[in-house]
DNA sequence: ACGATGCTTGATAGCGCTGTCATTAAATGA
DNA sequence: TCATTTAATGACAGCGCTATCAAGCATCGT
């Protein structure tokens, strides 16, 4: 017996534009949800009432009597900020033209019960969908946790089981490949690596890359060039200071798993006394923002961070175009700044 | 009709529980949501039967039939990623204790249909609460729309209207006052400034402690040192070859309202051939993480980001608390490091 | 001309929960 | 002791929408 809502304050139901326009709720439904099979006639005077009214949809009630929700869910576990932005930026770009919004849900990745948690979660919403980044997208308690709920799920740059769900991803190795053939194009013959986290696809894929192109040139990696590296500065500052330890010979190029650790061994190198890029040339690797803005600027290869996670609603939101790609291989580019100098 | 589902892959529902543990949906409603009145034995048995059932309540059901969403928004438009990530997990810690989850809705300050945008989305999703951060927090259409319909918000470091709604906030004056005096009694009397963007709250304060600090002294700010800045690094670049002309006295200090124009005003002034920090001492604000990572180490403030998101969540989620602290200044850190020498 | 077909529309029953109010059981007082 | 309060519980009506299914109504072929 509520009156109908016209003024501010208040939104109006699909009640009061249905008397308004004079036809059944039924009616008002179909046409906000641009079903077929109502009159042009009669879908035109529905929106003009609703426009009248200010009308819009509950979203929580449409989940609730209907089979979506509108809500998409952004899982990561992951500290770099620029990472997480864009892929948020990605995924509501897209989300918002279907009137679809983004729950983060940043987890955990080494709490113990993190499938209860995820179970859960998913138990009290019921989600549309979820975009997982590395290391979640390769976590398989995640996977079962949000199979057994039902609720579909694209991951970005996984590594692990890549047909088990639709995936977005780049070629890490092939990317690893050109840059490091770029290095010895010019001139490098002596190239240290500081690998990615190990948690992280990417990671291994980036290595790979790397080693097939020095054995194109029959060359091997050296172990005492290689280091673990963690995708954190400091790990780089770490990696840098065991590839340059005094006394030893070292290599004139270093090329990092991610630009991160490549600013890390471009500061220790600094502090080491080395010149940039003349005694030592570093190569990182995701074209990360903040970055680029040091002397001099790093050469690296752009992730398409932002796309892939745009293509990833993209993949969730148009799951039921029947048989449609059901993977995505974003194109990189490297960016050959002045970090890296011909020997 | 349903059977009680007690699998893998579906939820069980408030009537599993009821008829497991005898109740009416009422009793379990009642014991879901810590309501007084209920036997302490009933209060056991129903939560027994909702262990053993995974049963968790239907977020969406909940908020329909009920007053609470448990949905609050972070609204933002701000390209810095590191400030977008430190408020979101100051806001998630907060509010996942609680039940509550976080919506993110960057908005288009510029739109011009900005304040429909908003009404629209606050007429679909009911929120609990939002919280404004710079430079939305000072946009009169922003919050207008909100009160319009009668969203609780706090805002996070408004400069405009303090007493309008709750508000999280450190005092940015005091700190660039207290900044600017460490670099008078460290023997800089000649200290330029790039001001921060004029749309930012924080901006106009953190200028008026440096002056301040400056008149304290006897000293008055040099326009030919002061430079508008927009908080990007690029800005900062641009103020510093202003304040940095050649042929030109310049500064022995310069102090910029954001860590990532000090960045811009390190790189050009390296460029320019100073040497840091002997020629030319920096100070930054904000504590910005990936900024830190540069040489030398630059000396700034540390802007409680994180606790004042948490901080906001806590007021939106405490509002029924009569008449409590409907407003939190945070402290801040002088964090001074090799960038600034004594002169 | 008649049912058959397909397009439009509406009546109605929920979705899973909370709010209100009535009801019952227990506790208290005179 | 019985009336009076107070605690504990349940019945039931929605929240605002979608799904199902049935009904109305043209158009069509034979």
């Amino acid at each position: 017996m509520r009156p109908p809502n016209t003024g501010v304050g208040g939104a109006s139901t699909i009640n009061d534009v249905a008397r308004l326009a004079g036809v059944s709720i039924k009616t008002v439904s179909r046409v906000m949800n641009d079903e077929p099979n109502v009159r042009q006639e009669t879908r035109d005077k529905v929106q003009e009432a609703a426009t009248l009214l200010h009308y819009r949809p509950n979203l929580l009630a449409r989940s609730l009597a209907g089979s979506r929700s509108f809500l998409v869910a952004l899982f990561y576990d992951n500290p770099n900020p620029a990472y997480i932005t864009e892929l948020q930026k990605g995924v509501i770009n897209r989300a918002r033209g279907s009137g679809y919004h983004l729950l983060v849900e940043p987890q955990d990745s080494h709490a113990p019960d993190l499938a209860r948690q995820i179970t859960n979660l998913l138990a009290t919403i019921r989600l549309d969908g979820i975009i997982l980044s590395p290391p979640l997208c390769d976590m398989a308690v995640v996977l079962q946790a949000i199979e057994a709920a039902g609720v579909p799920y694209v991951r970005v740059s996984p590594f692990l089981n890549p047909d088990r769900s639709p995936c977005v991803r780049m070629d890490d190795a092939q990317a690893a490949y050109e840059l490091t053939r770029k290095l010895i194009e010019m001139g490098h013959t002596d190239i240290g690596f500081v690998l990615g986290h190990p948690e992280h696809g990417g990671a291994h894929q980036r290595y790979e890359g790397f080693v097939r192109a020095l054995r194109e040139d029959g060359m091997e990696p050296r172990p005492e060039w290689t280091r673990q590296g963690y995708f954190s500065y400091e790990s780089g500052v770490e990696a840098a200071r065991a590839i340059l330890a005094p006394g030893t010979k070292h290599p004139t190029a270093i090329f990092a798993s991610n630009d991160y650790m490549a600013l890390g061994v471009m500061a220790h190198a600094q502090q080491a006394g080395l010149r940039l890029p003349d005694d030592l040339s570093v190569a990182g690797f995701d074209d990360a923002p903040g970055a680029l803005r040091t002397w001099p600027p790093l050469t690296t290869v752009r992730q398409p961070v932002e796309d892939m996670a745009y293509a990833a609603a993209d993949l969730l939101l148009n799951r039921n175009d029947a048989g449609a790609d059901q993977d995505r291989m974003l194109p990189f580019a490297l960016i050959m700044r002045e970090s890296v100098r011909a020997r």
